[in-house]
DNA sequence: AGACCAGATTACAACGTTGTATAAGCGCCG
DNA sequence: CGGCGCTTATACAACGTTGTAATCTGGTCT
């Protein structure tokens, strides 16, 4: 069917096969004229490497697993697709898994119990127990992307969360807004550690600026999704004073959160600025245009395949890395940049 | 590392490694009490088997790959979960590649060339040229998703677009409109059959309502995302006499229509009735709701792992087959519907 | 009771690759 | 001119699994 081994070429060449092999991997010195003619062969028979034979033998797949809570999130789709090119980059092959925020899959899986194929894996943690992940068992390199714990023993790479939320609320601030709500709070005991960083970095800002925090100005979610965006939003729209500005930790909290206000009949940004966070393409295209913190994804997946390579080719006795991506905030409408086709 | 192999299970039950393989794989009949003593030496040891070493004597991965031209088009993103979680019944595991649309990439897919770990493939093609797929060269199990082209011997799975388009097209009719614009046509010779077939569609309910096809109303555009939609937007917009409707062959350019709508201060559906395809998540969100052509995505997912399976685990030669998965047209606010959250 | 049979289990080789150890070729120096 | 050291190429075994064919067991039939 497929074809050619190491050992046809070796006959055609007239070689042995570890010496084609030698070609192949370009690990030993082979004498020109020899290579010459190995790789003539190579190229006549179509030879590719088997990567289970590969595998098997050297215990290296070349396949590291990214796990996500979703795809159809778009910060997610986007994030994954820079992973895929940077593990291009470096010769991998990228398995994703979707988890769907469930814990125990999340653990599964930075257990290195999906499938065992796999070299290292990259975990965009979610609803996973810190406590759990700690005391993991069964060790695979591990990187985690987006959360910081320093009780977990595993690399990170993520952006500042909490300075990047800092700049999104003092943004607010800086258009004169005075009554500032916040969305993407979670009910959850302990709550993810993206919503702590966020709501920290929030609160910094409100403080900065000599803003009390209030607490129903920060209602909770479920979920990161459209839907929560939109409750959470009528929630506040329904306060005795509501807010006018807010802050989402999230575009897809921000896009729902916006298609309330509309319905609503508000003016964005007049009578509500709004930023969200992750800058998704379609934050562009919303109506209007949502300012957002955009994290720098394509850097964000360098560094983290990076990271996995060293963790998987390094002692696995290494002490624990973290690793930071920069990030940027994408000023638009919602917060009162003139319109405009993008 | 991770651990114990066929042979440390072997004996720790006091069997054959064959036995304990029988038994793992449930092939050959072991008797009740060995069986036991070798299961729980499984469980025991922790022993999974090893993919590679697998793939390397039968010649199966469990891998199939997932050829998508973005991922970030939330039309892929939600196939491609769907796929996942398809194959993942099936016991396969999916292997995501992304081509950018790009003939070449797409081809070299098509043939098996990009990972030779793969048992088969899915592809979702865009600019690939029917005739170089025709005469690929090296046969990999292959089958073709959400493009129909009599001429590729290959097996298809797809919805019919024609009859869709014609849905729509029919839909705008039906609210009255007269004057019905289109989205999505493309200047390529020849043109990707996706548009070809939604573009039939579209003119055979032109027809049946007793109006003339006006190519002045279906603006080119060069690829599916929201800045051609705008783009076209603006070219129908600038017309003598712009559309009261239009029909956007997916629902990116249906949302960069619409946001440049919105620009102009028109209001939809009032002024310009929209309607989009693929029905992706976001449809619901947008301002206003988008009413959306509607592939059953899951029921494609599953219809294309099956095909594939069939297609690797039959022989080769069989004739190529197509198989039709539903679809459903689903109302929202852009072509009438009363307003309110999703 | 002896031969036979079916079911259960095993030994062996092979899938394609690479690491280790060894052999072969060859110029250089003592 | 013989031996040494260097470079280049090879033979062999092993990675973990499964298919084939052979072997073993215990019971049944004559």
């Amino acid at each position: 069917m497929s074809g050619a081994r190491l050992k046809d070429v070796a006959e055609r060449a007239g070689v042995s096969i570890k010496t084609v092999s030698n070609v192949v991997r370009g690990a030993a010195r082979v004498a020109g004229p020899t290579r010459e003619r190995v790789l003539r062969a190579i190229d006549e028979l179509g030879y590719r490497p088997h990567p289970s034979a590969r595998h098997l033998r050297t215990g290296r797949s070349g396949v590291i697993a990214l796990a996500v809570p979703e795809l159809v999130a778009p910060y997610f789709a986007e994030l994954a697709t820079c992973v895929i090119a940077a593990a291009k980059e470096s010769g991998q092959t990228v398995l994703i898994e979707v988890t769907d925020g469930d814990p125990a899959e999340e653990l599964r899986i930075a257990c290195g119990l999906s499938d065992p194929l796999i070299d290292g894996v990259l975990l965009s943690p979610l609803g996973l127990d810190q406590t759990a992940l700690a005391a993991r068992e069964r060790r695979v390199p591990l990187v985690l992307l987006g959360e910081r714990d320093y009780e977990v023993p595993a690399d990170h790479v993520l952006i500042d969360n909490v300075a990047a939320a800092r700049d999104a609320t003092r943004h607010l601030v800086g258009l004169g807004r005075r009554r500032i709500g916040v969305i993407g709070w979670q009910h959850d005991e302990p709550p993810h550690a993206t919503a702590q960083q966020r709501m920290q970095g929030h609160r910094e800002a409100l403080a900065e600026a000599g803003l009390a925090y209030d607490p129903v100005l920060a209602p909770a979610v479920g979920a990161y999704t459209r839907a929560d965006g939109a409750a959470a939003m009528r929630e506040l729209r329904a306060l005795p004073q509501p807010p006018d500005a807010v802050f989402c930790f999230t575009d897809m909290l921000a896009s729902g959160a916006m298609r309330v206000a509309h319905d609503e009949g508000l003016a964005i940004p007049e009578d509500l600025a709004v930023v969200g966070f992750d800058d998704i393409q379609e934050a562009r295209y919303m109506v209007p245009s949502l300012t957002s913190v955009a994290p720098d994804k394509q850097e964000l997946a360098r560094l983290a395949v990076k990271a996995l390579l060293a963790r998987i080719e390094g002692p696995a006795e290494a002490p624990p890395t973290t690793v930071l991506a920069g990030y940027d905030l994408a000023l638009r409408e919602s917060t009162g940049l003139a319109p405009g086709g993008p």
